[in-house]
DNA sequence: AAATATATGTTTACCGATTGACATATCTGT
DNA sequence: ACAGATATGTCAATCGGTAAACATATATTT
């Protein structure tokens, strides 16, 4: 495997100079550089990124923790982050932490040890005591964490009162709100409290789900939605936290025979792709995720750069009228 | 950020002995390892991958190029690849090309310069000449490179003949298969193949729609599927090649007053989250995703070891019956 | 008492770059 | 002709580990 001095000696320079071309340094003739290039590629070089990395301190890797991949919340966003990071230079360590906390310590564990540039964190469950003591920017998405330099969240209070709203609009007086999880504080509680909020102040009566954690970790509600349903016939609208759920919502109101949107309207959250394919097509709030990976991104960058950051950015929400209500 | 140095200074050893313990090398005593393991954590030490990777020249890490994240088959497989990797103590180092060629390209130099212990690629649309000259090896899964070490698939030619006989079981006599990329050879041509012969050896008419990167890349195949449908009312089977696009046939029904399945049958692929979403939930070929993640995993740990590995894996697949036939 | 296993220290080359200090050449412009 | 810009060389420390070679010093076994 060739290395900075192979090519050095092949064009009969100095590991210096060759550095130099390699670099952008110093002053370096055309011809120099052309003859470097060209050696390199004949020699077909490639720069050893961790002898680099070890000697500029700085590895350019963003250590990405998500709970899940296959959530398509998390795979957009995933997908997101990783262009956005493209885009800057940088490469991403990916971590699946599959919503087990002791697996979210060692992966942060792995990002330090790995001398990440930053982290990117999503919702998840680990105490935050891990966290003192980082010496590297963490940037978290939808998930509050005293520690982290930087929150992107979108408006969840905003999307909670749009879509509860949008349900009342369309005529519903018993409403459900099945939310995310329990255990922990979470950006995306907000959501409820809306919820709560806007029924109170029309008067409509509501109910609310709050799954476990193992709800979260298989993706599968089917369990704990259908006894609510059973129990609570008087319900006719839904206000799901997630398009996964409202999808989950629309397979058991088909089996009850329960007619969306005629006996049951349906509300998701995150536009994804799902929230199209689903018949009937789910209504839902649509998150900026593409903006959302991209600040994350570029915060990242800026405060890298020495810059301050806002500790908090938040992004507006739009609902996405479709066939659900 | 403490170093080997600063640990063993503060415990009063020698940096050999300090790193005697990190790595299980030789004599150590148990007061002597619980000293350091005291002195780690007093000083939060995490030791410097770079470091290590360039001295031992291992890094532990998988280069993954996909073409998708969203696509929730590339999702699965991240997924599933991700805990492979974890259990073998490798990280991910992700790339998703956006079925862009040069993408592609300069995704592989970027595992070559962070060398990566190995690759794993899945089908795209490179160039093979990239391919000759790279020192760590290569896993494909669902993709033909004469220079990867291995490659992974699933038994694709079955899994069309089972779509395709389901289909004619179940009383099509017209009928359609929707394929993935037509540009290059790929194992999944075989489900085309296989689609061919069975139509043919059962007298039944078909027709097969290839369609162009562009609707693999943007995921949505509307634009394409909708005008055979209508230049081809006999059409009463799909065989579609993957379950996003069987999702969207479904659509395309839906809003054509197309009764799923009285009036046309469709079979999937993949088997993943929203075939079991959709209404009506769609019958497919599952390919076991995580056991082939697994495998290529397992496969790249065995060819670093030294040992000998399969130049072709190709794994069973099981037609799951739901509600779309 | 000798042999062997166990435990630790010291020292140092090495992995593959970056980078700064300092020395020398050419060129170019005035 | 001389200053300054341009182009390259030399040398060596540094980043944070690994690991081999070799030296000691106990502890245990035979």
């Amino acid at each position: 495997m060739a290395t900075l001095k192979d090519v050095a000696r092949e064009s009969g320079l100095t590991v210096g100079t060759v550095s130099r071309v390699l670099n952008n340094r110093g002053y370096i003739s055309e011809k120099t550089r052309q003859k470097v290039y060209r050696v390199m590629k004949e020699l077909n070089y490639q720069p050893n990124e961790m002898a680099r990395s070890l000697s500029t301190q700085r590895t350019n890797t963003i250590g990405v923790i998500v709970p899940h991949i296959v959530h398509p919340y998390f795979a957009k966003m995933i997908d997101s982050l990783e262009e956005a990071a493209y885009e800057n230079e940088y490469k991403i360590l990916l971590f699946s932490s599959k919503r087990k906390d002791y697996l979210e310590e060692k992966y942060i564990e792995m990002c330090w040890r790995n001398r990440v540039s930053g982290a990117i964190l999503f919702s998840g469950l680990v105490h935050t005591e891990v966290f003192k003591r980082l010496d590297f920017p963490v940037i978290t998405i939808e998930r509050f964490i005293d520690e982290a330099t930087a929150g992107i969240v979108c408006d969840n209070y905003q999307g909670g009162v749009l879509a509860t709203e949008h349900l009342i609009e369309r005529g519903c007086r018993h409403l459900l709100h099945i939310g995310g999880v329990n255990q922990m504080q979470m950006p995306g509680d907000k959501r409820k409290v809306a919820f709560e909020k806007v029924c109170r102040e029309h008067g409509v009566n509501y109910l609310i789900l709050e799954p476990d954690d193992e709800y979260y970790t298989e993706m599968d509600y089917y369990a704990i939605i259908r006894p609510v349903l059973e129990q609570h016939p008087e319900i006719d609208g839904v206000f799901a936290s997630s398009d996964l759920i409202a999808a989950q919502v629309i397979q058991i109101c088909r089996e009850k025979g329960i007619r969306v949107p005629e006996q049951m309207k349906i509300v998701g959250f995150d536009d994804v792709n799902i929230a199209s394919l689903t018949t009937p097509r789910i209504t839902t709030i649509r998150q900026p995720v593409k903006e959302m990976a991209e600040a994350a991104v570029s915060a990242l960058n800026r405060v890298l750069a020495g810059e301050t950051v806002a500790k908090e950015m938040r992004f507006p929400v739009t609902l996405v009228r479709r066939e659900s209500t």
